[in-house]
RNA sequence: CGGGGUGUAGCGUAGCCCGGUUAUCGCGCCGCGUUUGGGACGCGGAGGUCGCAGGUUCGAAUCCUGCCACCCCGACCA
């Protein structure tokens, strides 16, 4: 790398893209604001998925999947939807190619116009509402509790790898329900299970919250939120949930006939997060040498590399390995042996740190000898010896203790960016010098949301769920306010 | 979409202002040998539409125009 990586450094953004393809997450792929996902970043994130969907399975979900192109009609009928998402939809106006009669290679047919342009979905609330009016006719058919995993588009004028990406992979969840009550507690329940997977999969510490109204979901009634800390001090929305109330319903007709016989229209809900996640990740716990992974996520949980002179040697050390790999690996652990001949030891130590990979076993022949394993753990780059007979034990348990010290220190970064100020002068200097997020009584309007957005690029990141009651005055304009807000920089 | 910057081998780059031999260097890659407890060394070798398309010129990586991509800042956003 060409110069010192440091994550607070004012280079960020060099940092954090060189970490990610350095360590063979992910690249650009000169699709415009697109990326690749290279098979290690795609393994982390099927972790992801894998622990995600076990958890929508567990809360009553199941996946479907709807269609990627959405007619245009279908995103006016929410007036406030289209008005968010308008400006950044990707428009299919022809089906067919055909060679140019100048000889100039393929161009698209003028004949083959669509009648009605298509969109490629950015997010696919019309289109599954749509469909829901066709599947909801009692309260029998409820709730409605589906999930999907999909890429959706959103042509963003700025583009940055992992957190904004013109194409993005993730799930959403739409639900439908009978009541207010129960779509408001789908909401919560869903912006709870985004939170424990961040806390015990990501080990991401994340504040729950509602957004205010200037930074709701185009179309939702309430938007419940997990806010993250970066090691900059920005913060990072890391998964919302949304109440929709009846608007999705009532713009796509969707109704049901209660206990009493009358129509009613449904009450909905809609919730997601996406490969963002992936940049969570790496911007909580990297650090100089490369990623870190928590051991819940991590592709590979031990590499295994071999100390030795000649062949006979490698091949001692593999035959003696054998039995530990195999009890490793019963345990439900991925553990890699990297015999690779052409590479020193530094080498492969050096690598599998910028990948993140939990725990390192080196063995040598002094190692045999004295029935030991050198282990060396990601986070803390320590290293200590192990006697091989307890050698099992020693991982499992070290793998639990990466996962809880990367959390609390994460959360204790976090614990000393929150800041309670209590003037505006205070505010704009803890915000310039410190970063993270400043907790201030706000007077409750959009009008000041504004004008402290425009001064300082702060926003209000969210009401926090736990939120005291507290007699206080707004920082801003003095205005008696009753509570205090999140504020920060975000991504 | 507005402002700024960059684009030369897989990666990082020199050369560009001031046009002129065969386009520089490092890493990586390939072969052989020696190595292997923290990013090895020697010798030999391969690899280039200088982002793309036009233009100016006897001659363009270098000057001009257009386009594309990427990075940074802004507006927008998961």
């Amino acid at each position: 790398m060409s110069k010192k990586l440091t994550p607070r450094s004012e280079d960020y953004s060099k940092w954090y893209n060189e970490l990610v393809v350095k360590a063979d997450l992910a690249e650009n792929s000169g699709v415009r604001g697109c990326m690749v996902i290279k098979p290690y970043g795609y393994a982390i994130w099927e972790k992801m998925q894998a622990a995600l969907d076990q958890m929508f399975k567990e809360t009553g979900h199941e996946n479907a999947y709807f269609p990627l192109f959405i007619p245009k009609s279908y995103l006016s009928k929410e007036a406030s939807h289209v008005d968010g998402f308008a400006k950044e939809c990707a428009v299919v106006t022809h089906y067919r190619l055909k060679n140019d009669e100048n000889g100039k290679g393929i161009v698209v047919d003028p004949e083959a116009k669509l009648e009605e342009e298509l969109i490629v979905r950015p997010t696919s609330e019309t289109i599954i509402w749509d469909t829901y009016r066709r599947w909801i006719q009692s309260y029998r058919d409820l709730p409605i509790l589906i999930n999907q995993w999909a890429n959706v588009v959103r042509w963003e004028m700025r583009t940055r790898l992992f957190l904004r990406t013109a194409e993005f992979l993730w799930q959403e969840g739409h639900t439908a329900h009978a009541t207010k009550q129960e779509a408001i507690e789908e909401a919560e329940r869903m912006m709870e299970v985004y939170a424990t997977f961040a806390e015990e999969f990501m080990a991401l510490p994340v504040i729950r919250g509602i957004k205010t109204e200037s930074e709701r979901f185009a179309g939702a009634e309430e938007t419940y939120c997990i806010e993250a800390l970066m090691q900059d001090g920005k913060a990072l929305q890391a998964g919302t949930s949304h109440y929709l109330g009846q608007n999705f319903a009532k713009a796509f007709d969707v109704k049901y006939v209660n206990k009493e016989g009358k129509q009613e229209h449904v009450w909905a809900t809609s919730w997601g997060v996406s490969t963002r996640l992936m940049g969570a990740l790496v911007m909580t716990h990297s650090d100089d040498q490369g990623l870190v992974l928590p051991p819940k996520l991590a592709p590979i949980h031990v590499v295994i590399v071999p100390i030795y002179k000649g062949e006979e040697q490698l091949d001692q050390i593999s035959e003696y390995l054998k039995p530990y790999i195999a009890d490793l690996r019963a345990k439900g652990l991925s553990v890699k042996f990297d015999n690779r001949d052409t590479l020193k030891p530094g080498f492969k130590f050096a690598e599998y740190e910028q990948k993140g990979v939990p725990v390192r076993i080196a063995i040598g022949a002094r190692d045999m000898e004295n029935r030991t394993f050198e282990v060396a753990r990601r986070d803390l780059l320590s290293k200590e010896l192990v006697d091989a007979d307890q050698l099992i034990d020693h991982i499992v348990a070290l793998l639990d203790d990466i996962q809880e010290t990367i959390y609390k220190k994460a959360l204790d970064y976090r614990a000393g960016h929150i800041t309670e100020v209590n003037s505006y002068e205070e505010f704009k200097e803890v915000l310039e010098n410190k970063g993270g997020f400043v907790s201030a009584h706000w007077d409750g309007t959009a009008e000041t949301e504004a004008a402290i957005q425009e001064e300082t690029k702060a926003t209000i990141r969210c009401i926090p769920l736990d939120v005291k009651e507290e007699k206080g005055s707004c920082v801003y304009s003095g205005k008696p306010s009753k509570m205090r807000v999140l504020f920060a920089k975000a991504y």
